[in-house]
RNA sequence: GACCCUAUGGUCUAGCGGUUAGGACACCUCCCUUUCACGGAGGUAGCCCGGGUUCGAUUCCCGGUAGGGUCGCCA
């Protein structure tokens, strides 16, 4: 069964790869299970004629045109930013054109800023468009050749079509409505993902087959639009949530009432939360725009991302834009649903954070600082700079970062309750004291130094180096860890670490 | 209720009839170390169940179970 499926997922590949376009006037490609291939005439079951020429592309491309349909809800979900990716990444590959649309048929929830939502979340990933709006304004400009492409800006296209149907006696009106005449027998839903899927009807569609494709206050339905934007904006392969899937019956049999053949069809497995549930708009880490506040890396949740419902195989994990694109492709993404893991997407985060280049760090860094209420602009840039220096490598997210440096940035040092209880115990009052002093005649107030400072003063009263350590790092930043004490001593200067210290000697 | 998809450690996955079932994250132990992180060494843990097919099934087929999706004048 998989091995018939398979061949005949070649099949359509290389025709996809070659002919995408020309496939627009041939028989539909299918299998038979000894791997053969047989031809199925896709307008074999309607009876009439096709669209003239106004209506139909005479252009004959040979690469893939996909696209991305957002409704714009006013976030992106992370399972649309991977099916974003996947598009994207696929006409990357095959050196096609990523076309961006908006679906936004509801006009009660749609604003620019929704638009502007997902404009500047694909942005941040790095998924550029080939075709599409530029602003999140319906009636602003666009680049490419086959707009509008906001589908509130289509209604034309889509009003000629229903018309068309309707003198065709394909689509009819009800209450208002107008509905279309839908097939009861089973539709044969080619997929380059899961192969061959038979939708037969459900028990309710047994008793009424057809749906509404234009509401009774005129307005086009989803399964329409979709598909006549798709079809004219020649839309070879179609690559969608599986939640589609069921739908994409309906779809098709548009497609041949239009006398077209349909694209191909990729569904790929969703994204669902780390307990299996499905994930929802309300649901922790279901919005992109989350990840850019945590102070994640961009690269970092598209190498994760990818790792959803696909694999670079040979064992790798990490990987560049560059080995993504060459190594995807649509016949080796994964048949079933894959669970969202935070922990792998930390450490991929820390992957990044660790090899991130010195300017974009500080940029990072800064802004992350911002966001916490601290402007680092008020301290010299030498000091910003080796302040953040001690810290790369040793977080994860950038909204971890105010935290665990922001001792650089203030003197109001707020010491770690349970620490304090630990280390700033009376027996080590004498110890910080004589630490004090050696830090005070230190030869040079530098890390080296104040390393051998430390470990003197330890070894003359007898303790180990970290009955020294622990209260020194808590007394100057209040913390139980952070970066190298002896490079943040530095860093802070002999000023700061003796006013420091002498506050919690006096404190305790 | 009906229809559709799926099923390898806790998670992401490699595997496409014969393997000591591989890698990564997480977890545990140890080493390194001023803390944390990194790095190094090791460890626990897996083929959903039941029938077939086969000399031989994680792998192929059927059934069950479980999870997910769909059946809207939402997209």
């Amino acid at each position: 069964m998989r091995l018939w499926q398979r061949s005949r997922f070649k099949a359509t590949l290389w025709l996809s790869r070659n002919e995408a376009q020309t496939q627009k006037d041939r028989p539909l490609p299918l299998a038979k299970p000894n791997g053969s291939l047989i031809f199925e005439n896709a307008r074999a079951q309607v009876s009439f004629q096709p669209p003239d020429d106004s209506l139909s592309s005479g252009h004959n491309f040979m690469k893939p045109r996909v696209r991305f349909a957002p409704s714009p809800t006013g976030y992106l979900h992370i399972g649309g930013a991977r099916t974003a990716l996947f598009n994207w990444l696929y006409a990357r590959h095959a050196g096609g054109t990523f076309v961006l649309r908006i679906e936004d048929t509801d006009a009660a929830r749609n604003s620019q800023e929704a638009v502007d939502v997902i404009l500047s979340g694909l942005r941040w990933l790095g998924l550029d468009w080939d075709e599409g709006p530029l602003t999140g304004d319906a009636t602003g400009p666009s680049k490419g050749s086959f707009g509008p492409y906001f589908q509130s800006q289509r209604k034309d296209n889509y009003q000629r079509r229903v018309e068309g149907l309707l003198s065709r006696g394909l689509a009819y009106e009800h209450e208002g409505a107008i509905k279309f005449k839908m097939q009861r027998e089973p539709v044969t839903i080619p997929d380059l993902v899961i192969g061959d899927v038979i939708r037969k009807l459900t028990d309710r569609e047994e008793i009424d087959p057809d749906f509404v494709i234009q509401r009774s206050d005129g307005q086009p339905v989803f399964h329409l639009v979709n598909v006549i934007d798709d079809l004219e904006m020649n839309i070879t392969h179609v690559i969608r949530g599986e939640d589609h899937l069921s739908n994409t019956a309906k779809h098709i049999a548009l497609f041949k009432a239009f006398g077209v053949a349909p694209p191909h069809y990729a569904h790929i497995p969703l994204i669902l939360n780390g307990d299996g549930s499905k994930m929802s708009k309300r649901d922790q880490g279901a919005s992109l725009t989350g990840y850019l506040d945590q102070g994640f890396l961009p690269e970092a949740v598209v190498n994760f991302l990818c790792l959803l419902g696909w694999s670079p195989k040979e064992n790798r994990e990490k990987l560049t834009l560059a080995e993504t694109i060459e190594r995807f492709d649509l016949p080796q993404i994964l048949r079933h649903n894959a669970r969202f893991d935070y922990e792998k997407l930390l450490w991929l985060q820390g992957e990044y954070a660790r090899e991130l280049a010195d300017d974009r760090f500080y940029e990072l860094a800064v802004h992350s600082f911002a966001r916490s209420g601290v402007d680092t602009n008020v301290f010299p840039l030498g000091y910003v700079k080796a302040a953040l220096d001690t810290c790369k490598g040793k977080f994860k997210t950038f909204s971890e970062l105010p935290g665990y440096a922001g001792f650089y940035f203030t003197e109001k040092i707020e010491y770690d309750a349970e620490a304090a209880k630990k280390d700033f115990v009376p027996e080590n009052h004498p110890r910080l004291e004589k630490l004090r002093d050696a830090f005070a005649h230190a030869p040079a107030f530098s890390a080296e130094s104040l390393e051998v400072a430390l470990k003197e003063t330890a070894k003359a009263l007898g303790v180990k180096v970290g009955v020294m350590v622990h209260p020194c790092r808590l007394a100057v930043t209040g913390k139980t860890s952070g970066p190298s004490l002896y490079h943040l001593l530095q860093v802070l200067g002999k000023e700061r670490v003796m006013a420091r210290i002498e506050k919690a000697l006096a404190s305790f």
